[in-house]
RNA sequence: GCGGAAUUGGUGAAGUGGUUAACACGCCGGAUUGUGGCUCCGGUAUGCAUGGGUUCGAUCCCCAUAUUUCGCCCCA
């Protein structure tokens, strides 16, 4: 037997239902929020992830599928979305356009790594990008954005942890500060973080090994390294959060895996207990230099991705996402009923009634039965005799009531009864 | 990438080194010869993840592989 790779997974079922909604949810959002949808390619040039996301990240280090095609060309499966959408708007010239731009998009993504709940290795990522503003508004839209999102699906539970990474140079400013702190302590840190010292020291502030050491506890915090234009802007964003009444907190731990956050970065958790420590469902940041960096001019951008399959994963406590109940089904025993039944169901699903009928011959005791698993709002019995005289029989699954009504006015009465 | 655990029909699962692999749900059929959802009766795994090995004999023991899962790492 051929089975899945491993890694990937079939969405069917209620698993299917949940997706439904949640697509159709993110969908509606967007549309009220006023972001256009974009879809970028699923593979992209290998330069643009290494470039982007960051030569030293593990997920381009050791995560990313790369190939290359017949003609020889350095493939990457992308592992996230913004690198994309920025390609996008550089290649397309966007920044000539109204600014800013404000895209959604809502796709798989890949990346090389231990499968376990909540993680896979095609996984799919909804997400914003708002690429020309720097108004601290728009970071507060960003983050409360998702956050509306979330509590629209049912999440009671949220946790916003915030941070401000600041500009560069505030970055560099506190990289050396850290290192001198961390320097006399060096030998007492996990080898990890001993790694990350050189490569970077800013990942150690979220070790779980030796996060709760007096060493991390004690150590200098990023907001206080923050120039004064980027604590005001940072104020400011807080400042529009709470307008938007949404509950976060301040973490000035919160480092982001990818290289192109700067300023406002954050993340949304869920203490949802099926997620295990798959607990954060969305989180993004600032990036104001990255859209520079590829090429384009100088265009200041925000952004967030949401994993669905954390959020479906979350919402199986949340919710009872069962198959949306049929209109109608038919029953039908011998085969003039059933061409009968056939055409009346094109007829009907033209008509905006949703309808089935058996296919695999089953005995008429059975197909009310499978009317009822389906939760059939009504059942239309065809039977040869009254067919003959121009009649269909129908009747009311809910109050057992039967109707006979002139074929001819079906639809009329599905329409009005339905 | 490292360490632990798991893998029996459509589903939830019992079980044992030795003839026909419990039970429940579901599904199909019948009682009810074209009006059901209750009840009763019957059917429903030639197979216990895959490949090797040990054995007279393995679903059960051993090894490998795959997949899943938990923790680490990392991340959505």
């Amino acid at each position: 037997m051929i089975t899945k790779p491993k890694g990937t997974y079939d969405i069917i079922d209620k698993e299917a239902t949940k997706m439904k909604i949640i697509n159709r949810a993110i969908d509606y959002f967007c549309e009220f929020y006023h972001y256009e949808y974009i879809r970028t390619p699923i593979f992209e040039s290998r330069d643009l992830f290494h470039r982007t996301v960051g030569e030293e990240t593990d997920i381009v280090t050791k995560e990313t599928y790369d190939f290359k095609d017949r003609s020889d060309r350095e493939l990457t499966l992308r592992p996230e979305g913004t690198a994309g959408v920025v390609r996008s708007f550089i290649e397309n010239k966007m920044y000539g356009t109204n600014l800013p731009k404000k895209f959604y998009y809502n796709g798989t993504m890949y990346r090389y790594e231990r499968p376990g709940n909540g993680r896979n290795r095609e996984f799919t990522q909804f997400g914003v990008e708002i690429l020309g503003s720097n108004d601290p508004m728009i970071d507060a839209e960003i983050i409360s954005m998702p956050y509306r999102l979330l509590e629209e699906l049912g999440f009671k539970d949220l946790n916003v942890k915030i941070n401000n990474l600041g500009s560069k140079s505030d970055r560099e400013n506190y990289k050396n500060a850290l290192k001198e702190y961390l320097a006399p302590h060096l030998n007492d840190l996990c080898c990890d973080c001993k790694k990350r010292f050189e490569t970077n020291p800013l990942r150690i502030l979220d070790c779980k090994v030796d996060g709760e050491s007096e060493i991390l506890k004690n150590v200098p915090s990023i907001l206080n390294y923050q120039s004064e234009e980027s604590e005001k802007r940072f104020k400011k964003v807080l400042e529009y959060l709470n307008y938007l009444d949404v509950d976060y907190e301040v973490d000035d731990k919160i480092v982001r895996g990818l290289d192109y956050y700067d300023y406002t970065v954050f993340e949304i958790v869920s203490s949802k207990e099926v997620l295990g420590g798959a607990s954060t469902i969305a989180a993004g940041g600032r990036y104001n230099d990255l859209v520079e960096k590829l090429g384009g001019p100088s265009t200041p951008c925000m952004g967030f991705a949401c994993g669905l399959e954390r959020l479906s994963l979350a919402m199986e406590e949340i919710g009872n996402y069962e198959k949306p109940a049929l209109d109608a089904y038919i029953l039908y025993v011998n085969e003039e009923e059933k061409i009968k039944a056939i055409l009346l169901a094109q007829d009907l699903r033209g008509s905006g009634i949703s309808v089935d009928y058996d296919t695999t011959g089953r005995s008429l005791k059975s197909q009310f039965k499978e009317a009822d698993r389906n939760k059939a709002r009504l059942l239309i019995l065809l039977n040869s005799e009254d067919l003959q005289k121009g009649l269909i029989t129908i009747k009311d699954n809910l109050t057992k009531e039967e109707t006979k009504i002139d074929e001819n006015e079906i639809i009329d009465y599905m329409i009005s009864n339905g």
